[in-house]
DNA sequence: TGTACATCAGTGAACGCGCGTTCACTGATGTAC
DNA sequence: TGTACATCAGTGAACGCGCGTTCACTGATGTAC
């Protein structure tokens, strides 16, 4: 349609991503075509490939940008245990588990990405690193080193209750998996573990 | 082929179910097409609906039959907390994390099948809440009810840590999670949380 | 300032393929006589 | 005991469809003159 500025196509490529990000999700990768992809961003299905190499190349992008993201809300959260407190909160939310396709990009794909190509699954091992020792600093501010495996005691938590959550039929259930998850993380955070 | 006794036709569905027991859980739901479950089994795609209303079908008789099996396996092991422990440090293995073809269909699984269709879901909880049970009466077989939050805890830690250790493109990392995972569940069962 | 042109982001039809599902057919068996 | 037949688990080709990917084309724009 266009010849805009140089800047115009990484605007976007950005759109896709971030439609991506959405409808990956909420549908799951191999649940998720690229005519879907690219209708969400509002384009039609033969502009992909003049952005991404190939659906492989979308989803590893998509992941790297999700788990950036989330590490960026994390170090806006409030310093110290506090900041860890109202993220466990917000994370096992009603309308966390309810609305995945804005949500942890871990509990709606986790399994999936264990399954993906290799570049997929090193840009989830970068951005989920930086996101375990956010939390350990979180947890231990004078030394980090010694909370990485309460970190992930948290985050292996936090992400196997959101899934519980969602996957069972029984909305009381579900219900209590999430405040059980609340308290739980509460004791960690408070405790520490090993 | 045949005109077996009754029986037969039984026993080729429990083989249908088994091998795609294994397909499901190597490749995913979405990842798994009806021609190649049969192929494992031994048949071809036209004999599945002699057997199956549908995929879905088959989807949600799997789960149960997968988390069937999980819970027959947790009532073999020692009695007590013991039991436990020996669970623990078997499902927290490199050769389970390598292997989920043969492993817990939640690790495999759990983020599709909060996708899945109510019948799937249906399945996945009446399975998931004997295996709770189980594990809670190991933690207190005295007051059961009291240490259903400490199960749940362990529960989802395991089936995240199994996820993030599949995941990982990092062997010393992937590593470290399992082992982690391990020390973290021990202290779990020692400890109990709220 | 006005016009011709080169650029290139995006279109949309088409490729071969595997999907879930249907169905007319096969052929080894247990049963009836 | 031997033969004809009904049964029905399983075969394999075919259905329409959506998949990931390719490609000839469009048309609004910035640039050159």
């Amino acid at each position: 349609m266009a010849r805009y500025g140089s800047e115009h196509k990484q605007v976007t490529r950005q759109r896709i991503i971030d439609a991506a990000g959405r409808r990956l999700k909420q549908d799951g990768i191999d649940g998720s075509g690229v005519a879907t992809l690219m209708a969400d961003a509002g384009l039609t299905n033969g502009a992909f490939y003049a952005h991404f190499d190939s659906k492989d190349d979308l989803v590893a992008t998509v992941v790297g940008d999700q788990l950036d993201r989330q590490a960026l809300e994390f170090s806006e959260l409030p310093g110290g245990s506090e900041g860890l407190t109202a993220f466990v909160g917000e994370y096992l939310s009603p309308a966390h588990r309810d609305h995945p396709e804005v949500g942890c990009p871990s509990a709606a794909l986790l399994d999936e990405l264990g399954r993906g190509t290799d570049a997929t699954k090193r840009a989830y091992t970068t951005g989920t690193t930086a996101i375990l020792d956010e939390i350990a600093a979180r947890l231990k501010p004078d030394d980090p080193d010694s909370a990485k495996g309460t970190a992930l005691a948290l985050f292996t938590m936090l992400v196997g209750s959101m899934q519980l959550a969602r996957a069972v039929d029984d909305k009381e259930l579900s219900d209590t998996v999430l405040e059980q998850g609340v308290r739980n993380a509460h004791a960690l955070i408070r405790g520490g573990a090993t």
